[in-house]
Parts: structure tokens; C-alpha cells; sequence
RNA sequence: GGGGGGGUUCCAGAGCGGUCAAAUGGGGCAGACUGUAAAUCUGUUGGCUUCGCCUUCGGAGGUUCGAAUCCUUCCCCCCCCA
């Protein structure tokens, strides 16, 4: 199956202009997406970028990912509403350096001929004069031309840089640059940026004449409507830091049927015959969500590995399952901590354990599990706090019987909310 | 420059002297059902020392026993005619 044929069964074709699939048939092609480097990692959004290039990889041809050291200083008002704040020449740097860290985990860098390649569009634009660049790019393109681009028509009223709307040019350049010393001719990228892709071989065919090629993908959505890749805690990044495994891994299992379907298509490499035996599987027997395990497993093993896989699924089942205090009770602290590992954590005073507390001091005051007394209050009202997996009620005291393995208490609010308590010695 | 309409609790949007912590819808959170899904139904959604009190209705003053509601002034939005 070749490149573009994969895409479209996966779902993962927007657009692409006339000759594409001709142009990977005729040779190997570099092709490449960019990334803007507003974060020191990657979220789940660039995942869909990651994966076309890693298609392409697959199917024979090079890719490129582009760090935009130079386009995110300006600002892509693409799918924007608003202007754009300008990140520091040192943040910059230091995102760039860690996307680069997290992209190795994806691409192939050691394939021979088509191994992947990372760029940096900083280092060939931070050079260029501002007359340099007039003359050698913003010659070519008329200002109607640009103007009549969605990104542009759909900020004049509301208001638009000078340098905002420079930007395409810049990330034509860019493809420019790559045609001319990578030889690359195809640019892929999120449907939002069909209008930068063409202006940039629009470019390249008044220079030069060539004739190179542009493939989006379809914006990611939810069938709820929601926007994809954000919960209530925000993005849902790579880094661990930001978004913990264990996180990361329920992110995705909690994924609806319908966008499951599509989601595992396009962020695994699953073959169509086994999504097929999958989805008919997890037809069979919904309650199992083998398919939402299955995505689920496959992107939290390569982002953080099979170590972190096991002990997430571990900490799910305890979390989740029909564990009592005395499950928890039982499980070796080693295990309790790293079944914990990435949840909320709370202190408290042993001596306060030790008085007992009342339970709408402990859940809004000694701990945050609510922001006020009020909201304390309500939630014990409705039931939905629970301490070592026992309903509580505000009449109930935390005190020192309830610690698991002497100092800690595992506090849950809802069926998905959960906390750590940790009492300090003293 | 002239005329008009607005700024209300997370959002939209009622209220237009007391019964207003403020209708209704959305969103959020929770409960039931279930599969840690979707849909649905239910509850809840300013704070506190919670049968009461305190802080909120663009800002500042004022009238009144009493104001989100009336007056003055300031700030900010939007629309129409030039």
C-alpha cells in the first residue's frame, strides 16, 4: 500500500494538491512539516504531524520535521483569533531543544537514505536582511495574493500585524529553502495550513519553476464537539512533567467509541486488518473497550515506555477496580507509591491525624480536594468523596486509624478524581 | 460631529426600589444508569464562624429606612446618520 493510499484509509487526508501521489510512485521524496516551538514539548495535537512523517518513513520516503526557531519568533495567525505574543530568542532555543529530544522517539534517524532529519528554520532566516528578504521573497507574491489567503481574510476586520501577515512568506521561504537544498517537494501539515503550504509552492514555481506539492491532514476532532487533546487539567503533552503517564495513559482510555475509531487509526500503527478484528471485537463486547486499551497501550508505550505502561495499567486497576481498604492496605508501599506517582499530593500534620480532623477541614482546608468550606460541604452532600475507597459523610474524622502504611490516605472525589495525603512525621 | 443601545454572578442573557446571592439556558462538578464511553434523568454551581452573617450586578459618589434597580459623574463597548 502506498503513502497516500495508507493516509486515506487512516482518515488522515484533508486535501492534497493534484500530483501528489505521482510524485511519491515516480522516487523517494523528502517531505517535511513544521512545528512551532511555543513549548519546551510536543502535545498530543503534533501527534498527527508526527505520524504522517513517520507514514512516510514507512513507505520508503525521507521526512523532515521543521522546528520553527524562526516562524514561532512571528506567529502564525493561521486558525488565531487574535495576535500573537512573541516568545524570548532563549525560550526559543530551549524548546527547540527539547521538541528535538522528544521527536527521536518517533522517526527513524538511522535509516540510510531516508533516514529523518530535524531543521531548524532559524538557521536560514536569522541571517537574512530585511532588504534581502523583500527582494528575494516579497518580490514574487502580489499582496492580493496573499490578502485572499482564510488566514489573513479572516483577521483583517478584527485586525491583523504587519508582521502576522508576513508570515507566510517566511514559511514559504522555508519551503523554498528546503526545495532548493533538501530537495524536498512536499509539505504536509494540519488542514489550517493548506493556504501557507500553497503560497509557498506558489513560490517556488515563479523562482524556479518547479513544481512541488502540498498533503493536509483533517483537523482532529471530538464527537462531542469539544476540542480534541485538551481536559480539564489543559493540554495533554509528551512530557511527563507536564501531563504524568498515568494521566497521559487515561486520556485515552477515555476516549469515546465513535472518536476511538478514528483516534486509533491515526496515532497507531496498527494494520487495517487488525483495527478491523479490533473494532468488530470491541463491538462484540463494549464493556471491554479492547479498543480504547489497545490505542491506549500502543501511544503510552512509545511516548514513555513499557516500565511506565505497566505501572499506569497497574495504578488503573487498583484506582478503579473493585479494590477495598483492604486492597490498598495490603499493597507493599514501593507499589502504593508508584501506583501514585503522578497524583495530586497533599500533606498534613501527624499531630492533626492524630486529634482527628473534621472532614470539611481536611478536604478544603488541610488539603485543596475542594476549594472552599461550601464546596466541601456539597460534596460530601452528593456523596461523591471517598477516603481508601469508603464513602465518607461530613460527619465522619479523618484520624490515624485510616492510614495506609502509617502515613498515607488515598482521597477520591468522583469515580476519576483521585489524591495522595501524605502525613509529615512531626 | 449628530442620534441611539449597552456594560449583571464561568459564558449567554433576564431583572429595573424591598419577597435578589439575583429567572432561564449553556458550561462546570457530582449522583443514578453503564463500560472509568455516549445518551438520558437528578442534584449542585459566591464566601463564611451557615436556621444567620459578609462580599458581589463596569468605577466613584449620592438619593432612600432600603438600590443590580433612581440621580450625578467617570471609564469601556456596540449600532445608525454624517
Amino acid at each position: 500500500m502506498n503513502f497516500v493510499e495508507e493516509l486515506k484509509w487512516r482518515g488522515m487526508i484533508h486535501d492534497f494538491m493534484p500530483g501528489t501521489g505521482e510524485q511519491l510512485q515516480k522516487e523517494m521524496t523528502t517531505a517535511y512539516v513544521g512545528i512551532d516551538p511555543t513549548a519546551d514539548s510536543l502535545h498530543i495535537g503534533h501527534l498527527v504531524s508526527i505520524m504522517m512523517l513517520k507514514h512516510l518513513q514507512r513507505a520508503g520516503h525521507k521526512p523532515i520535521a521543521l522546528v520553527g526557531g524562526a516562524t514561532g519568533m512571528i506567529g502564525d495567525p493561521s486558525g488565531k483569533s487574535e495576535e500573537r505574543n512573541l516568545l524570548s530568542e532563549e525560550e526559543l532555543r530551549h524548546n527547540e531543544q527539547s521538541i528535538k529530544r522528544q521527536l527521536l522517539k518517533f522517526l527513524d534517524f538511522d535509516a540510510g537514505p531516508n533516514s529523518a532529519e530535524i531543521v531548524n528554520n532559524y538557521d536560514w532566516i536569522s541571517g537574512f536582511s530585511f532588504l534581502g528578504f523583500l527582494r528575494e521573497v516579497g518580490k514574487h507574491l502580489t499582496v492580493s495574493y496573499m490578502i485572499a489567503k482564510d488566514s489573513v481574510k479572516n483577521r483583517l476586520e478584527t485586525g491583523l500585524s504587519f508582521t502576522e501577515f508576513t508570515y507566510q512568506l517566511v514559511q514559504a521561504y522555508d519551503y523554498l529553502y528546503l526545495y532548493r537544498n533538501k530537495n524536498c517537494k512536499l509539505q504536509m501539515g494540519g488542514s489550517d495550513q493548506w493556504g501557507n503550504i500553497t503560497t509557498g509552492a506558489e513560490l517556488i514555481r515563479r523562482k524556479t519553476g518547479g513544481e512541488v506539492y502540498a498533503l493536509t491532514c483533517p483537523l482532529i476532532t471530538k464527537a462531542d464537539g469539544t476540542k480534541f487533546g485538551k481536559t480539564e487539567r489543559g493540554n495533554v503533552w509528551l512530557d511527563s512533567r507536564y501531563t504524568s503517564p498515568y494521566h497521559f495513559y487515561q486520556f485515552w482510555l477515555n476516549c469515546s467509541d465513535e472518536d476511538t475509531e478514528r483516534y486509533i487509526k491515526i496515532f497507531t500503527l496498527f494494520s487495517k486488518e487488525e483495527i478491523d478484528a479490533l473494532i468488530a471485537e470491541h463491538k462484540e463486547a463494549p464493556h471491554r473497550r479492547a479498543l480504547q486499551k489497545a490505542l491506549a497501550e500502543d501511544i503510552t508505550i512509545r511516548v514513555h515506555g513499557k516500565e511506565a505502561y505497566d505501572t499506569v495499567v497497574e495504578a488503573s486497576g487498583i484506582l478503579f477496580g473493585q479494590s477495598t481498604a483492604e486492597a490498598l492496605h495490603k499493597l507493599p508501599e514501593d507499589v502504593f507509591l508508584a501506583v501514585f506517582d503522578g497524583v495530586p499530593l497533599f500533606e498534613v500534620g501527624h499531630g492533626e491525624v492524630e486529634q482527628g480532623i473534621e472532614m470539611v477541614d481536611f478536604l478544603s482546608e488541610k488539603t485543596q480536594v475542594a476549594k472552599s468550606k461550601g464546596e466541601a460541604r456539597r460534596m460530601l452532600k452528593e456523596g461523591s468523596i471517598s477516603i481508601n475507597k469508603t464513602r465518607v459523610s461530613d460527619t465522619d474524622k479523618v484520624d490515624a486509624n485510616q492510614l495506609i502504611a502509617g502515613r498515607y490516605l488515598v482521597v477520591q472525589r468522583g469515580k476519576k478524581n483521585h489524591y495522595l495525603v501524605r502525613v509529615k512525621s512531626g
